[in-house]
DNA sequence: ATTCATCATATCACTTCGATATATCGACGA
DNA sequence: TCGTCGATATATCGAAGTGATATGATGAAT
């Protein structure tokens, strides 16, 4: 779901693909450092399909410079002075188009498919573009199939043909399953109690 | 690193491509569904490197048979029925060799790869085979890439650029990576406490 | 009897990864 | 001032993984 990611960027501003990468660790969470192999394919890929377009190279594109806070003690010195002058050499940035952006919403919201522990987690982070009753619906699917998983490990760590160690990963991986869960039960009950107050408002 | 994941497997017993799925899962802990689009061409390419070799179809492989816990209630019964005849059709079950063995203790240990969450419980998972002075290594090597994780996602909950659902998602990660934390600390004292009691036994 | 779930292997198109190549720019020291 | 180092930036390649789908055997249930 990568094509979500980026899309979910470019909702906010245009990017460019080395700033992508950056991004996604930064502002979506994704953990692992997403290799330009799979970025710049990716943006050929949506702007074949008409959901992003290169920006002009001489177009405005001011509020795409800004690096970030990753990049070290100088980063900051560097961005004024980059933003000021001209843009690095190859540098193509990206905006989403309309269709790009109905093909955001379609993705995010898609109920088919099965969320692992990233894609979750990236549906969270761009929890903001679903409406309520979506979020709701993400986050208690989410929960069911933790459960799920909770009593497999469970199991796992209470097996006396596994070794030490491999039981300690089960152990572990049921401790950090549980986790999750409390994660959800507070967004869960942080979307009752903002349904309620809007209800509230309402009357 | 399915690789490695399969012939830690082949270590225990032999083993035939459709078991070795619910293995990963029961045994090594590995949370997703690894696909048989992944693991027939892996165990083809073990073959052809000479680190696994297929028993003959009529072979004794009376110890490969069990079915594991998770296929439900009746397992047992059908498993019995299996052992006492034939195997099912196309059935093939590999055998590591010793150049597989050798290979085997050699990607479990290498200090090359950099682990994320998904190796580094695997290889936990097969710790055993390990030297303490190498599960030590991957501990504190582990160890030193959560803490780094650790700072970059604190940094994250806290960025008032983030909206509260993003934020969430870095703050769940903070917790996350601090139980991770635990779980490693954990391990290393236990791995000290051992090594003290053996040096006590060496008197 | 037939139909259903499970067991089992295999292959396909597409995506992603990791490595590598290439080039520019700014900073810093010799 | 020169060289080189690290960060910025795009691109491409082979290898590996995914999800879907096809095929077929076996045993259980109706």
């Amino acid at each position: 779901m990568l094509d979500v990611a980026i899309l979910g960027l470019l909702m906010d501003r245009d990017h460019h693909g080395y700033e992508i990468r950056s991004q996604l660790r930064e502002r979506l969470g994704v953990s692992a450092n997403v290799s330009f192999g799979s970025i710049y394919p990716a943006l050929a890929r949506l702007e074949r399909h008409g959901l992003v377009e290169a920006v002009a190279p001489g177009a405005p594109r001011a509020a795409a410079i800004s690096t970030g806070s990753l990049a070290g003690e100088r980063a900051s010195l560097r961005s004024l002075r980059t933003s000021a002058g001209l843009g690095r050499r190859g540098r193509k940035v990206y905006r989403i188009t309309e269709r790009g952006r109905q093909e955001f919403h379609t993705l995010l919201a898609d109920p088919t498919t099965v969320d692992d522990g990233k894609t979750f987690s990236l549906r969270v982070a761009l929890a903001r573009y679903l409406t309520p009753a979506l979020r709701v619906r993400l986050l208690e699917r989410r929960r069911q199939d933790l459960l799920e998983r909770l009593a497999e490990v469970r199991q796992g760590a209470d097996n006396p043909d596994l070794d030490a160690y491999a039981r300690s990963v089960m152990s572990h991986a049921a401790h950090s399953v549980e986790l999750d869960l409390e994660w959800i039960d507070d967004l869960l009950s942080i979307e009752r109690s903002d349904s309620e107050t809007f209800a509230h408002e309402a009357k």
